[in-house]
RNA sequence: GCAGAAGUGGUGGAAUUGGUAGACACGCUGGACUUAAAAUCCAGUGGACAGUAAUGUCCGUACGGGUUCAAGUCCCGUCUUCUGUACCA
């Protein structure tokens, strides 16, 4: 009997693909489109754990499913090569990012290939090539050419605004929140210089440089993006992040908010991540309310959803950073107001995040004029108030709201209530509903809806307010104090920002002495030799330079790790295109990806910014989508099963698990390579690694074992609980590799990997290789005879569930009918063609090495990939009787056999006729005879 | 605090979407083959009770109620666990 070498057969199939370039997509080709794309990764030194090839497996059975469906499928794979990681890693290890960058890829790819993925290697991108970047880097070009157009609702080339400054002044244009200072008119725009000139357009190009309040880590020595700080520190690395006011280049997405929120409505997204990024825009409708200062000129503006509530205002709070801070400030009050505002500017996002509890503040001296009643209310600061959020200024109503209740308490500030019939002395009342106003002028006796709109329309008629939307979601920082990432195609003439004409492009890296950046903020590319940029030759040349009349500095800064991210899945469609980003035919045919799947970690971040970008390139017409990702999918992380062995605190004992349960241990991480299945572990090898614990008194089983405790944790190297999946490869070959990880559980859950099981669908692929061998001494024995009804029963129920099950996205289901279909196909002995051909192609895209080897020795001389998907024929299932039980008030008394033909009132009739049916009536009526067609007989009596 | 998801044997997990709960696999038990082990194959495996047995009856999907001839599935309440998010005015 011929043994089922996988290793033989996954290595032969592996070069055959590679050779005939057998996953090759066409571009525009007379046949339907399907764009299947994971995230691709970041080549970490690391290289892949188990956890890491679930999703890509996922999606290379679906991939591989459309491709028998008839389908022209682009299923592509690249790398995410720029960036912080890549750059640490760098710097730890002492070689260029560019030189660790190339090795992680090999390793990455080596370890891909031994899965059998039928990745299109052809269309490769990685996001670090300056054939790559240089497209980057031609996008925040474009960008920075442009603005957004309230009126049209879309991004539109930055000259069309300059023309209409040049022709009406700015008068005419709807503004956002980031308003002009003051309005102008055409004589005075033509009097600006180009300086003045260039700060008007930074309010509306959609990349700009800016004096902002950035997130800066000075472990990492670079700013960060909202969505790379979690709970106060950075994302990588855990560390403190303070804020600092610093010039950077931002990405204008806010423009965006109203378009990014609606567009989530159409894409078939898991309702979590979509609730996710909702959340991340923060829509809140309500007013914005000024104030004005008594004895200032200056007003506050503040941002309020709860106009209804405007009478009930007894103080403002400002942020401890809000720009009129000092000068309204009384000089009484100056010193103190003046130690709070240091205090809190010291205190790091995690402190203030921490304490939330504390209330602090302090009162500024000033007073404001209630905009409607024309009260003094005083002016105060707490750091309970977000300078990023709103206007930074709140309108305080103690009655409605708890931290302003609270701020009122602690302060012995006022507490008016303006609800009728509600007590406000213990808390606030928060609720919107049921409630009416009181003690409003007004506003008395209306409700919630009635008093939001009357207020407004006080506030807009006496011109001290209007309805208004607000959004939480910020602009984002794109400048990176960071050598490992895609240069900005900018040189700085006088202090104005002017980009390098494309046709100059790619700016690329260059060659540094050092990549760690300063602690205050000094980027590595200023150590430059060669960053200089001679606008005469085109090219770049050394800051020596400068001096020279046509040399000029260029951007220290590198972009953001997603930046290559952002628009990455336009790139495989046309790689290797050097006019364009991609030609205008591959966009049109590709259109967007119909499938991806990745994590849903990306939910605030790529999946944010990629939509932002795919927007502006279709506003912009370079795309005719607007969505980057139609169906997405997360997978689930793949945990690991951590190892601990106990010891005493002092070091001196190790304990085995079982015996330690009343004595005082803690556990150490021990590496999971050395622990058998049944958690035994491998003490000669824990010693040798661990050579403190060579003297340690060691307390074993009664059996004489030493046994661990597991812990589920994320799979980390730093937790000794990696398992590589080229052990796997090696052990049971990549098929029961993809098998397994599929019958693991639900796609989309996530779950600690064991290699308990793998033994029972490594068992299956064996099994099944038999299958193909019934019989014969070595051979192969497939005959084409006939197969009977029973085989071809097997068959088609096979074929319509997997094909059900693919369509949902539940393949561990499917690996379970097909352990059905084997058993059940070799207890019938079935070695027909016509079973065990479609049965091959059924199983291509879970298991394609064996698929290979079997179709081959079929007698076909081509991949078993793109063969016609086998049909399900319904004759093939259909019974010609059925046993139903017969129930009587819903237990099951008997059952009968009843041909299928029969209509309901047929079987009713049958069942009602049957002897046993007339023996448990006992002569009586039954109420009710409850027939489900192919199901039930239910009598109730 | 808020939002979302989930809770089924010793374990991972099925259940045609309201129709015979526990598919499939792991593990365990017993058996076959073997000097032995591994591998392989066969049988059993939610619980309780009755029976020599085939089998039968009852209880069982976190807990408490409800709708229905019929509920793991739908509704109400409670508890627990994950996963986001958090002074958002």
């Amino acid at each position: 009997m011929s043994k089922y070498t996988f290793r033989s057969i996954e290595e032969k199939w592996q070069k055959y693909w590679a050779e005939n370039q057998t996953f090759a997509a066409k571009n525009a080709v007379d046949q339907p489109k399907f764009y299947v794309l994971d995230m691709f990764p970041y080549p970490s030194g690391a290289g892949l754990h188990v956890g890491h090839p679930l999703g890509y497996i996922a999606s290379d059975i679906y991939a591989r499913y459309k491709r028998h469906k008839g389908f022209n499928v682009l299923h592509p794979q690249g790398y995410d090569s720029f960036g912080l990681p890549a750059e640490q890693y760098a710097i730890q290890t002492g070689q260029h990012p560019s030189k660790t960058t190339r090795d992680n890829i090999a390793r990455y790819r080596e370890q891909l290939d031994r899965m059998g993925f039928s990745f299109d290697w052809a269309r490769e991108v990685r996001t670090s090539d300056p054939d790559y970047y240089r497209w980057t880097q031609w996008i925040f070009i474009e960008l920075y050419n442009s603005w957004y157009d309230p009126d049209l609702n879309q991004a539109r080339p930055i000259q069309a605004l300059i023309e209409i400054f040049e022709s009406e002044g700015s008068a005419g244009l709807k503004q956002t929140m980031d308003a002009l200072e003051s309005d102008f008119d055409v004589a005075q725009w033509k009097n600006f210089s180009d300086l003045e000139k260039e700060a008007v357009l930074s309010h509306f190009r959609l990349t700009y440089l800016a004096e902002s309040e950035v997130n800066w880590c000075p472990e990492l020595g670079t700013v960060l993006a909202n969505d790379e700080i979690v709970n106060g520190v950075s994302e990588r690395g855990g560390h403190p992040v303070v804020r600092k006011k610093m010039k950077q280049w931002s990405m204008r997405i806010s423009a965006y908010a109203q378009r990014l929120l609606d567009g989530l409505d159409q894409l078939d997204w898991p309702e979590p991540l979509k609730e996710s990024q909702r959340h991340w825009i923060g829509r809140s409708s309500g007013a914005s309310v000024c104030f004005d200062v008594a004895g200032h000129s200056d007003q506050i503006e503040v941002f309020t959803t709860r106009p209804d509530t405007i009478f009930g205002v007894s103080f403002l709070t400002l942020a401890p950073e809000h720009e009129l801070v000092s000068k309204i400030t009384t000089s009484a009050q100056a010193k103190a107001v003046e130690q709070y505002v240091e205090a809190t500017a010291q205190r790091s996002e995690r402190e203030r995040m921490a304490d939330v509890k504390t209330i602090s503040g302090v009162f500024t001296g000033a007073h404001a004029i209630h905009p409607l009643s024309g009260a003094e209310i005083p002016i105060w600061i707490g750091d309970y108030v977000l300078a990023g959020y709103g206007t930074g200024a709140v309108m305080a109503v103690p009655c409605g709201d708890q931290r302003d209740f609270d701020f009122a308490r602690h302060f012995d500030l006022p507490i008016p209530n303006i609800f009728q019939n509600i007590e406000v002395t213990q808390e606030a009342y928060t609720l919107k509903e049921p409630c009416v106003i009181d003690n409003s002028e007004f506003l008395n006796d209306l409700n919630y809806a009635k008093a939001f709109k009357a207020a407004i329309e006080a506030l807009e008629a006496k011109g001290y307010g209007k309805g208004t939307v607000n959004f939480r979601l910020r602009d984002a920082v794109f400048s990176r104090q960071r050598y490992w990432g895609e240069p900005f195609p900018v040189y700085y003439k006088n202090g104005v920002p002017r980009m390098i004409e494309f046709e100059h492009l790619p700016l690329t890296l260059p060659e540094v002495s050092a990549y760690l950046p300063t602690e205050d903020g000094d980027p590595p590319l200023g150590r430059a030799n060669l960053w200089a940029w001679d606008t005469a030759e085109c090219k770049v040349v050394s800051l020596d330079a400068v001096d020279h009349q046509s040399v000029f500095p260029l951007e220290l800064n590198t972009m953001p790790g997603w930046a290559g991210s952002s628009w990455y899945f336009f790139r495989y469609m046309d790689p290797k295109n050097q006019d364009e980003f991609a030609g205008k035919e591959a966009l049109d045919y590709w259109g967007n990806v119909d499938l991806y799947i990745g994590g849903s970690e990306h939910a605030t971040g790529h999946l944010l910014y990629s939509r932002f970008w795919v927007k502006f390139l279709f506003d912009r017409g370079f795309i005719s989508v607007d969505e980057p990702f139609n169906k997405l999918i997360n997978q689930g992380m793949i945990l690991g099963e951590s190892a601990f062995v106990q010891r005493s605190k002092d070091g001196k004992t190790l304990v085995s698990a079982a015996c330690a349960k009343d004595k005082e241990v803690q556990g150490v991480h021990c590496d999971v390579s050395m622990v058998s299945v049944n958690n035994e572990l491998d003490l000669e090898a824990f010693i040798a690694w661990r050579p403190e614990y060579q003297n340690a008194t060691i307390i074993k089983e009664p059996d004489g074992s030493f046994k661990v405790k597991r812990e589920v944790e994320k799979m980390s190297k730093s937790k000794f609980n990696v398992v590589n999946p080229d052990d796997i490869c090696d052990q049971y070959g990549a098929d029961t590799l993809r098998l397994y990880e599929m019958f693991l559980g639900p796609l989309e859950q996530s779950k600690p990997w064991s290699t308990a099981g793998i033994t029972g669908v490594h068992g299956f692929l064996k099994k099944l290789w038999k299958l193909y061998h019934t019989g014969a001494q070595d051979g192969f024995l497939v005959n084409d005879e006939a197969p009977s009804p029973e085989a071809l029963k097997v068959l088609h129920k096979t074929i319509k569930k997997v094909n059900e099950d693919i369509e949902q996205f539940s393949f561990n289901t499917s690996v379970s009918t097909f352990m059905i279909a084997v058993n059940e196909l070799t207890s019938l002995r079935a070695s027909q063609r016509a079973i065990l051909e479609p049965l091959i192609v059924l199983m291509a895209p879970y298991a394609p090495h064996i698929a290979e080897e079997l179709w081959s020795k079929m007698g076909h001389n081509s991949s078993v990939s793109g063969q016609p998907y086998p049909v399900f024929e319904p004759k093939y299932l259909v019974e010609s009787s059925k046993t139903y039980p017969i129930s009587f008030n819903g237990k099951t008394r008997f059952t009968l056999e009843l041909s299928l033909e029969l209509s309901k009132d047929d079987i009713e009739a049958a069942v009602m006729a049957d002897a046993r049916t007339q023996d448990q009536l006992k002569g009586r009526m039954p109420k009710k005879v409850i027939v489900v067609p192919g199901k039930i007989v239910n009598i109730v009596g």
